[in-house]
DNA sequence: ATCATGCCCTAA
DNA sequence: TGAGTTAGGGCATGAT
């Protein structure tokens, strides 16, 4: 017997006769991975009695013999009282013969029964029944390492791990969640434009803290034989690299289909093999894949393994104005001169190939080690790792799953608990749209000293303070049955009633979110660790709401959704109406946060001013934060934009909406707004609309930089089999610059990812639609295209104008370099 | 010129 | 199929 400490990064299961074993594979605190096979989990469902709680059907006892007569049920167990929506009902636990026949049962159990428990995958299962989080202890018995002792204990056979061991479920415990040493597998193809084919592969696998780096040239089928190989050997937790999820991986998957016959399937699963499980006839027969498979649009799956695109990961935490490896890996580490050398045009591929392959597999090389050290750049792994932990999810739902998924691993385990039924997904329900928060008016202007303050987690703070849950929402009032009532009329039970999971789960996340919090500040503690954790909380608790008013959800109800924006409107509505009675200015309001005039000038005043509104406005489970202080605010009149400087408790630049924050804006744009607000918050307009016709002159006079122009908005499209994009998910995509930039590229040999964003350049606007030229600079060494001035003078007059209106600047006066005196003007 | 529509991206 | 939400600005197109 041994003992040891793990992190879960993944789970499925197998069948045995009428056992079911899950497979866990971990990787170990001591850094060697594990299969381990797990018994003693039964699969089930569970049934009740449709309609409300006081139907029971005379032939009760009829309809149950019908159930334990049926082939898959294993066992009828005695019924247990559980909540539903329709009162308190007798609910039967259905035990099964195998998790794969659930989901046919259910539907022949749903003629005759109410089904619930019966759409949750199987792995998932062993954590919610254990209360389990990624991060267990076992103990249990290493196997030898030989397949038929495998198969004996349920596994597959020799799966590529350090060991394989076995345990029954009584062994499995949870243990305070760590930093696992997850090892990660980077790679990156260089392939020929004109025939497809693999031309050279490298990979980096960072195991410890140390990176190794392997190329592979020759033969096509050795390379993938090669890459395969190595992917076993090195046992990765995490694949890895840039855009692999729509290039590499189906790339992997197109040359494997072109070179081995469909039924030689040894020789597909020794070309593309990469799951976690041995190489076996019943792996290579698709059914339990060996090889990544990926559902329609969708992530990629590869058993026992995580696929972590370094692109997507990037994108989420940067979101950066371009998003090609070059530009990424530049913003991150901007004193690395190596990756400012072009050392290969992309879109020549083969001839570079044929003309310097030691310098196209260099390149390919530094490719397979970017994305590992962009990870580490962005600590997604850790992050993924913490997520993990407080949802209570293995590692592969973090990285991969869904929010909805996230949640239902911490609502199910508690309805669970508390005797609650758990209902299937919802499908298809129609619902008509919420109304969500309250956004003030903005009048256009500069305001001196202006107090922000904003309600902490508002919408969970509703959800807790008014109970809201599914299982406390009502429709009628009883008698004596105190409940809280929602401005729009919807009623949920007080706390004293029945006390809902939702408030509770929220509860509880913020108690260990303050407790990650205390725990930073103290002497000694892993700082980075529970920042991590804290943040992770932070994004769970903020989940709720959207997962709760999404027409999908398992536990959701229109009027859940409703009702938390309803009391938040009102809420916030309340405090504006408040402050404008008494004479104190509102200057704006978004959904959680007000903008306050304060009466008296200074900083000191104002910080007095701010934590004295607060005071005033905090009430209980509604607590009005002193967020900031503004020495000055501006914006121009639009809702969601404005600018301020912030001088308590941190001096810095606030920006919310405008251009400077906006992907799809240029650089150029960029600068001359900063530069405008800078003087607009010192009060030196006058500097102000110089500075902007000053630019705007030399722009028309074609008197800056080509890269400060370049604008990049994402494109989507659908990859055909043949390799070409399907533009026809837009209902004009003749019309649409980025569109045109996207057949550009294409044309050009280059990459195009849908969902990607593409770079280019207006060279043309009198005739529309406009003309683009895709920006190739950085990745063929392409001259810059020559841009239409003139359209880029209207686009910064208009932009510009909007702000300076204020002012009497509009866009047309700014053009011209002068303006109509009017009536408005000063 | 004006308006509706489609689309992207952001605030919360 | 699988899926967190609504509010809002602004750009380009294309019809009127």
């Amino acid at each position: 017997m041994v003992a040891e400490e793990g992190c879960i990064v993944a789970g499925s299961y197998q069948s045995m006769g009428r056992e079911t074993v899950v497979e866990l594979w971990l990787r170990a605190r001591e850094g060697h991975s594990t299969l381990l096979l797990v018994h003693g989990l039964r699969p089930f469902l569970e049934i009740a009695v449709p309609g409300r709680a006081d139907t029971v059907p005379n032939d009760l006892e009829q309809r149950l013999e019908a159930v334990r007569g049926m082939r898959d049920v294993t066992l009828l167990h005695e019924p247990v009282e559980k909540w539903t929506d329709l009162g308190m009902k007798s609910h039967w636990k259905v035990e099964v013969i195998q998790p794969y026949v659930v989901p046919k049962l259910r539907e022949v159990l749903k003629k005759s029964w109410e089904v619930s428990s019966a759409d949750i995958i199987f792995p998932q299962r062993l954590l919610l029944d254990l209360d389990l989080g990624p991060h267990i202890a076992w103990t249990g018995e290493i196997l030898p390492a030989d397949g038929d002792a495998i198969r004996d204990a349920g596994g597959r056979g020799l799966y590529p791990t350090d060991q394989v061991a076995r345990c029954h479920i009584d062994d499995l415990s949870a243990v305070e969640p760590f930093a696992a040493p997850f090892v990660t597998f980077s790679f990156d193809l260089e392939t020929s434009i004109t025939g497809g084919q693999i031309l050279c592969a490298a990979a980096v696998v960072q195991r410890g803290g140390s990176s190794k780096t392997h190329t592979f040239d020759g033969e096509e089928r050795d390379i993938l034989e090669g890459l395969t190989r190595l992917v076993r050997e090195s046992d990765p937790d995490i694949i890895t690299g840039y855009n692999i999820d729509n290039f590499d991986l189906p790339k992997i998957r197109e040359r494997m289909e072109a070179l081995e016959d469909r039924r030689d399937v040894f020789s597909r699963a020794a070309l593309a093999g990469w799951s976690r499980i041995p190489v076996t006839e019943d792996a290579c027969k698709n059914r339990k894949p060996i090889l990544a498979e990926r559902a329609v649009n969708r992530v990629w799956r590869m058993a026992g393994r995580c696929v972590m695109d370094a692109w997507w990961q990037a994108r989420m935490t940067l979101k950066p104005k371009r998003e090609t490896l070059r530009f990424v890996s530049e913003l991150l580490f901007p004193d690395r001169e190596d990756l400012r050398k072009m050392d290969v045009d992309a879109s020549r591929m083969d001839e570079e190939w044929a003309a310097r392959p030691d310098v196209v597999l260099e390149y390919c090389a530094k490719d397979a080690l970017l994305p590992i050290e962009i990870l580490d750049a962005i600590g997604a792994t850790v992050r993924k790792e913490a997520l993990a932990a407080v949802a209570k999810v293995p590692l592969e739902t973090a990285v991969g799953g869904s929010t909805s998924q996230w949640l239902d691993s911490l609502v199910i385990r508690l309805a669970d608990r508390e005797n609650v039924a758990v209902p299937m997904t919802r499908r298809g329900g129609r619902s008509d749209a919420i109304t969500g928060g309250y956004v003030h008016e903005v009048e256009a202007g500069r305001y001196p000293w202006v107090a922000v303050l904003d309600f902490k987690s508002m919408y969970p703070s509703i959800m807790i303070t008014n109970n809201i849950c599914h299982t406390t929402r009502i429709d009628k009032v009883e008698a004596d049955v105190a409940f809280n009532e929602s401005p729009i009329g919807t009623k949920f039970l007080k706390r004293s009633e029945r006390e809902g999971l939702v408030p509770r789960l929220l509860q509880d996340l913020m108690d260990q979110r303050d407790h990650h919090k205390a725990e930073m500040k103290r002497e000694g503690s892993d700082v980075q660790f529970h920042d991590q954790m804290q943040y992770a909380v932070k994004i769970l608790m903020n989940s709720f709401y959207g997962v709760f008013a999404s027409a999908f959800y398992r536990f959701t109800h229109p009027d859940i959704g409703s009702a938390i924006t309803a009391w938040a409107r009102s809420n916030i509505k309340q405090i504006i109406q408040a402050l404008e009675d008494e004479g104190t200015p509102v200057v704006y309001s978004d959904t959680d946060s007000v903008f306050v005039s304060a009466p008296e000038e200074g900083r000191e005043a104002l910080v007095a001013f701010g934590h004295g509104l607060a005071q005033r406005f905090t009430k209980e489970g509604a607590e009005l934060e002193f967020e900031k202080g503004l020495s000055v605010f501006f914006s121009h009149g639009a809702k969601k934009r404005y600018v301020g400087r912030v001088v308590w408790p941190e001096e810095e630049l606030l920006i919310r909406g405008y251009e400077v924050r906006r992907t799809d804006s240029f650089d150029l744009l960029n600068r001359t707004m900063m530069g405008t607000f800078e003087r607009i918050l010192d009060d030196e307009e006058e500097d102000a609309v110089q500075h902007v016709l000053g630019l705007i002159k030399q722009v028309k006079a074609g008197d800056v930089d080509v890269s400060d122009l370049v604008i990049s908005r994402s494109c989507k499209g659908k990859l055909r089999k043949d390799g070409t994009v399907d533009f026809s998910v837009y209902s004009n995509p003749d019309g649409l610059p980025y569109v045109q930039a996207a057949r550009k590229r294409i044309e050009r040999g280059l990459q195009f990812t849908p969902g990607m964003k593409v770079s280019y350049i207006i060279t043309e606007s009198r005739n529309r639609p406009l003309t683009v030229e895709p920006w190739l600079v950085s990745e063929t060494g392409d001259d810059p295209p020559v841009p239409d001035w003139n359209f880029y003078a209207e686009r910064l007059a208009r932009a510009m104008g909007r702000i300076t209106e204020a002012y009497g600047w509009k866009a047309d006066d700014l053009l011209k370099g002068n303006r109509q005196a009017s009536l408005f003007s000063f």
